[in-house]
DNA sequence: ATGTATTAGTTTCAAATGTAACAATTAGTT
DNA sequence: AACTAATTGTTACATTTGAAACTAATACAT
């Protein structure tokens, strides 16, 4: 008896409480990284990396993959092309869309950031197995599906 | 040989990046719970549940427990007040602190709001087991103590 | 074909945020 | 005791943000 017992509420058992926290802590020193050695925001670097990565995306694109809203996206755009590390085309088969794709500064800041993430990412992982790591990664998907599930 | 390459960085691998990704798509949910019932926002949420657990606190408490910044803090303080959910007092051993305490009507708001988080907290656990979700507390921890030592 | 509805991206405006300056109080130094 | 430094919380100002309005182009309907 008196097995489903929640008990008070804590907050710190509060997924999306948890996950806010740990996303901030965890986000504090990379930010200094981009921010100290480029000036930049951190949509900035985040429509840096998805261009990096993916090469030539319209900012539609960037707004899907990376949940950012399209006015971020635009002014984050229009900081990078100041930069020139970013080229803008208009689209052929629609006029109203524009080709993204970052230039060789851009490529260059895109590497160059890409190693020192690459560098905290392993930092962050220090004393954790590849195991816990997979199982880490599965919860998150996991719970990242159910909430889209929710909406 | 070969065997250290890291390979191409992918964006998804970036624990600050999907730490990100996932606290914002599982705040969405109980945001837009405590957005239409109470019309709070995250911060002045984020106040309440620190007194409602933890009883009596001072702003600078709440600043420190939850890592908010103390202008953040202080606007929800007045907006808590103006709702009539806190009390004010001025400490008696040190009269620059104020003793924040819930009002009756804060209780009750922090009850009914705490029982739709512990139903979503529920909801976003489906499908995983509970030795995957004490590996997955476990990795979180680890991952902020490491994001921490390092700065 | 013409008119209506959508869509990509920008701009405007109001709200939210953080930095820095501030007032009030306490702590520490001499 | 008097002076300086540090601390709690608020306020002023500049920046960032998002909702809504907007422009230009495309899709869809009849």
């Amino acid at each position: 008896m008196s097995e489903n017992k929640t008990g008070p509420f804590q907050l710190q058992k509060f997924w999306p409480y948890a996950l806010n926290q740990a996303a901030e802590v965890t986000s504090l020193g990379f930010q200094s990284v981009y921010r100290k050695k480029y000036g930049i925001s951190r949509t900035e670097w985040r429509v840096l990396a998805h261009l990096g990565e993916f090469g030539q995306l319209t900012a539609k694109d960037i707004c899907e993959r990376a949940s950012l809203h399209k006015t971020k996206v635009s002014r984050a755009v229009v900081a990078l092309e100041d930069k020139r590390w970013l080229n803008r085309s208009t689209s052929e088969q629609d006029r109203r869309a524009e080709h993204l794709i970052l230039s060789k500064k851009g490529v260059q800041a895109y590497h160059d950031l890409t190693k020192e993430a690459d560098k905290l990412n392993a930092e962050l992982v220090v004393g954790l197995s590849a195991d816990e790591l997979a199982i880490f990664r599965k919860v998150l998907d996991v719970l990242s599906r159910n909430a889209k599930d929710l909406v």
